[in-house]
This record gives structure tokens, sequence and C-alpha cells, in this order.
DNA sequence: CTGGGGATGGGGCCC
DNA sequence: GGGGCCCCATCCCCA
């Protein structure tokens, strides 16, 4: 009574859906990339994703450990069973999925990639052939075993330098990097027998690796597992365990220090790198082009507003924002650039479903179209996602080509990293002007005085900070669309922006806020409290800034 | 069509 | 680093 074909077809169904981004219910962050996936199929291949998609619907792997590329084959060969063919070096290819595949657990796909290297004819030496593939080239790294124990400890803090710490070099041997697989050699058979894998994890200190890094902002039912064994900073690396921020929070976290890892890496040609002289360009408003994309949605959560250029949250597979589509033009080095022109499947049969436009439109499930956000490897000829392939994740364009992509970009760099000096120059200025009876008052509980604009702080940490809103380059990037910002923490609430991280969720109707504050503001909605009141006709508003235009139409000329 | 209000997103900045 | 609040800008709805 065997249907034949079901599982075949149940794989197909389900890879079409992953293709459209349809159901997807996870996002994982790869470098730069982004791919969509479903938790159920990514959890049934390996445990290590099991224990990552519990917690989060972001997963943020680490880099050093695979790269879009490889990752791209993984995500195929986790949804197919098959692994496409590259023009990669077979050997350097192997060896990286290999890497790869121990990293994630994936014991099936290791085991494949063993056989085909035996065939080479070369013993895995236990280096990484992501060294071949990835942007970095990081030939002095290592593999980090999968096994937790091993890989575990100190890992992976690459903003800091400090790999030689986890593991001495060439001590990645073999058996270690193997050993995962040979814990659990039953894997090796099917995809879904992955729950041996549980004791084996706990038995080897993997609360840790389980443990995430939740923070303040997780809601309870994630903060219950195993955050509080963890070491507060081992969230900080891209490890496995970090990455399995298991909330918004702690993705962030971990997005932050990649973000600053890539940062550190600032010789390396993928990255933006915002010029100097584009610190420097002081001009008014200049941001303002992309205001039009400040109505995201929540993906899958709310209709769009059918406005096109505006759907940064949906994120098909194999995402690559598009700064570094630029970028990777220029890096023959990178991965994307040495990435091989195969056939993605999902892309063959997505690109029919989706060919009608490029990205201003909805698929007939209702989601998002994923022909959004293209990330075309270098080589990849297009199949039939229409002209528009390489898309702006910033101001959700669409463009035919890279190149056209690349010029808008660098329009984007240069709209985006004009400082707003004048404007803050002004502001600060009237803010002065308004706070001088106060200043006077502060003058002995503020004894920290700006040299420039002769604001006062109480400490000198604070007039640090302010200091720096006066500094002509900003120090703190962003590393999908380059923009600056004064202060990290204004740099990582942007990102959140960027990965539609919106931690804090309503429990009246579900929506969800980047932000605590916007939260509270919210809820006044359902409260139906108006704690602003208009002093000139009574006018009653929920927020601030509300009465605030308002006054403004009282006070305006007109 | 227009203006006002409600609601929201994002950045700056201070604590 | 995060919270909180300010600001500007925008979208949407409605009168």
């Amino acid at each position: 009574m065997d249907q034949p074909h079901h599982a075949k077809q149940l794989l197909l169904q389900l890879n079409q859906q992953r293709a459209k981004g349809f159901l997807c219910d996870v996002i994982i962050v790869v470098e730069n990339a982004l791919f969509r996936a479903h938790k159920n199929i990514l959890a049934a291949s390996s445990m290590y994703f099991k224990s990552l998609v519990l917690h989060d619907n972001l997963i943020n792997l680490d880099t050093d450990m695979v790269n879009p590329t490889i990752f791209r084959q993984i995500l195929d060969f986790i949804y197919t069973g098959k692994l496409l063919s590259t023009e990669q070096p077979g050997e350097q290819n192997f060896n990286a999925l290999l890497t790869a595949a121990s990293y994630l657990q994936l014991h099936e796909l290791a085991t494949l990639c063993r056989k085909k290297l035996k065939r080479y004819g070369k013993a895995f030496s236990g280096r990484l052939g992501i060294h071949g593939l990835g942007r970095h080239g990081r030939s002095h790294r290592l593999a980090a075993p999968p096994v937790p124990s091993a890989r575990y400890p100190g890992y992976s803090e690459r903003t800091k330098g400090s790999h030689a710490k986890e593991l001495p070099k060439g001590k990645a041997s073999d058996e270690e990097v193997f050993q995962s697989s040979s814990n659990q050699e039953n894997c090796h058979t099917s995809l879904h027998s992955s729950s041996s894998n549980t004791e084996n994890i706990n038995g080897n200190g993997c609360d840790q690796e389980l443990g995430l890094d939740l923070s303040k902002k997780s809601p309870p039912l994630f903060t219950a597992h195993a955050q509080d064994d963890l070491p507060p900073n081992e969230s900080q690396h891209g490890s496995p365990q970090s990455a399995s921020a298991a909330n918004s929070a702690s993705f962030e976290d971990s997005m932050t220090n990649h973000v600053s890892g890539l940062m550190d890496g600032a010789a390396e040609p993928m990255e933006l790198e915002p010029t100097e002289e584009n610190h420097v360009a002081p001009e008014n408003g200049q941001h303002k082009a992309h205001r039009h994309s400040s109505r995201k949605r929540d993906w899958g959560s709310k209709k769009d507003s059918g406005q096109g250029g505006e759907e940064h949250d949906s994120l098909p597979n194999g995402v690559i924002v598009g700064p570094l589509a630029k970028t990777s033009e220029h890096d023959p080095g990178g991965p994307y650039n040495s990435a091989p022109p195969y056939q993605c499947k999902e892309e063959l049969e997505n690109g029919k479903d989706n060919s009608e436009d490029s990205g201003q439109s909805e698929n007939e499930e209702g989601g998002p179209a994923s022909s959004n956000y293209i990330y075309r490897q270098e080589g990849y000829e297009s199949v039939a996602f229409g002209d528009n392939l390489y898309v702006c994740i910033p101001c959700g364009r669409g463009f035919p080509s890279s190149e056209e992509l690349n010029a808008h970009v660098e329009t984007h760099t240069e709209e985006e990293l004009y400082i707003k000096d004048e404007d803050s120059y002004c502001k600060e200025e009237a803010e002065d002007l308004s706070a001088t009876p106060n200043q006077a008052f502060n003058a002995e509980s503020r004894p920290f005085k700006c040299a420039i604009c002769e604001k006062s702080y109480k400490d000198p940490a604070t007039l640090r900070q302010h200091e720096k809103t006066h500094w002509l380059t900003r120090p703190f990037p962003c590393n999908i669309c380059g923009k600056m910002f004064t202060q990290r923490g204004t740099m990582t609430r942007h990102m959140r922006s960027h990965l539609g991280l919106k931690p804090f969720a309503c429990d009246e109707c579900g929506m969800r806020f980047t932000r605590q504050y916007r939260l509270t503001e919210h809820m006044r909605v359902h409260s139906g409290e108006k704690p602003y009141e208009c002093q000139l006709c009574g006018g009653k508003f929920t927020q601030q800034r509300n009465l605030i235009s308002h006054l403004r139409m009282h006070t305006s000329p007109t």
C-alpha cells in the first residue's frame, strides 16, 4: 500500500515552497546572504538546526564554517537529497561542504562528501576547503570540529582575531572533524534520525551549545532554555551556539558581532567601505532618498501595501543584499564570484512562478514575491525572473544588471552617508537656546562641557558620546547598507530594520515592533489612553509626536 | 483633492 | 549596551 513517490513528491513540494518563500518560517543568515527555509525541514535534517529553530526564526551561521555558496548547496541538498554540481574544483568544494556539513551536523551530507573526497583520492586533511570559496580567504583557519564539546570553547571570535586560542592550529584533526559523524553513525542513513544526537549533545555540555544569549527582550517562552547556563560572552561568538540566537535580540547580538567583525575586516574588498569622503560630505536631508521604504511590513503577518519597493521583509532564498552584490563584482576572490554557475532547481522552478515582475507583487499564495531580492551568482544566468533581478535591499528597487545595481548602490552610499551635521548643529543650537536657563541651572550638576557646542553632561562618558555627534566620521557603519552611525546601539537598532527583527509583540493584536517604546506607544491604541493634550484646542493624542505635529498646525502661518 | 489625525518607521541623542 | 524620548517622515484613513 506504499505510495512510491510520496516522499519525493513531498520534498518537491516543500522545495518549491521554499523557493517561493511560502510558509518559510526561518531565515538563515550566512555572511550577508539570507536564506529562507522551513523549520521542520531543517530540524529533521540536523540536530544542530533542530536546536536552533526551536527558539528562533533567525539563524546566524558562522561564516568561517560555511559561506553562502556552500550553504546554498547544502540547503538544496536538504530539500532535494541531491548535490548539485558546481564548477568549483571537486575536492575544494567537497572539503568546504564537508566542513559545513560537519559544522551543521548534516551527517548524511558529510558522509557523502567524504565518499566524494575519497574518490578524489585525497583524504580530507582537516583543512578547510572553505578557504577556496570563502570570501575572506582565511587560509589560516581550521575547521572547528562539529562536536559540541570541541567546537564550543572560545569559538570564532573573529572580530578580535581570537581563533588562536580555540583550536591550536593543526589540531582540528580528521578525528575531531568527523567525530560527530562517527558518534552518530546511525544518522548517516537518514535525515530524520538525528534524535540520537540529543544525549550526545547534552552529554557534551551542549546545554551550552543551546545556550543562547536570550537577552532581556526575550519573550518568556524563550528564556527557559539553557540561556542561563551560558557564559555571557559566548553569545558574542559566531559559533553554532550563538548562531541559534533564540530570539531576535540574541540574533541581533550575534549579528552585531558579525557586523563588527566585518568592520574589523576592513581590508576585505567585499565589505562596503564607505569612504572618508562619504563621511565628511555634509549635506542636508540626503537620507530622505530612502524614506519611502520606511513602511515595512512584518513579513508574513500583513498584507503588502501594494506600493512596491518596500518588501524588505520578504526574504527569498539565497538573498544577497545590494551592496554586496556590488562588492562581489569587485572581488574576484569572493565567494560570489567564485561561485560556480550551477543550475539551482529551486530557482528554475521559482523563476517560472515569479517571472512576472521583479519585486513588487505578491505570489499566488499571498506571500511576497520571492523575486524581490535575487542573489545572483556570478556566471549563473538568469532563468525566468523577469528583468530586474538585482534588487537593492535598502530601497527595494530592482535592476536588470549587477552593473546598474552597483551604480545605484553607489548613489545610495553617497546619499546615505551624507552627514547631517549642519542639521544637527542647527538643531543643537536651537536646543541650546531653549536650554540655556536649564544649563545655567545645571551648570554645577553637569560639569562636563562640550567644547564645541557648550552642552554639558553629568559624566565624561556621556560627554564623549555627545562629542561623537560632532565628528565628521561616524564609527559604526551598517554592513548592509553602509549607513554610518555615531552610536553602536543606533546601528544595531538600524540593523533590526534590515533584518526584520521585531522582538516586541503586542499581546492584544500581535503586532510587533523593533523597540519597546514603540510597543508602549502602540498599547495606547488598545487602551484608548490619550495622555497628550493640546493646550490650545484641548485635542487629545495618544502620542506625543502627534501632539507636536498638531501644534505645528496651530502655529504654522497657514 | 486636500488637510488633519492616527499610527508607524527610522535616526539622533541622552541617561 | 539598552532604554527612553525626541525628532522627522511617511502612510493610511476619513471628513
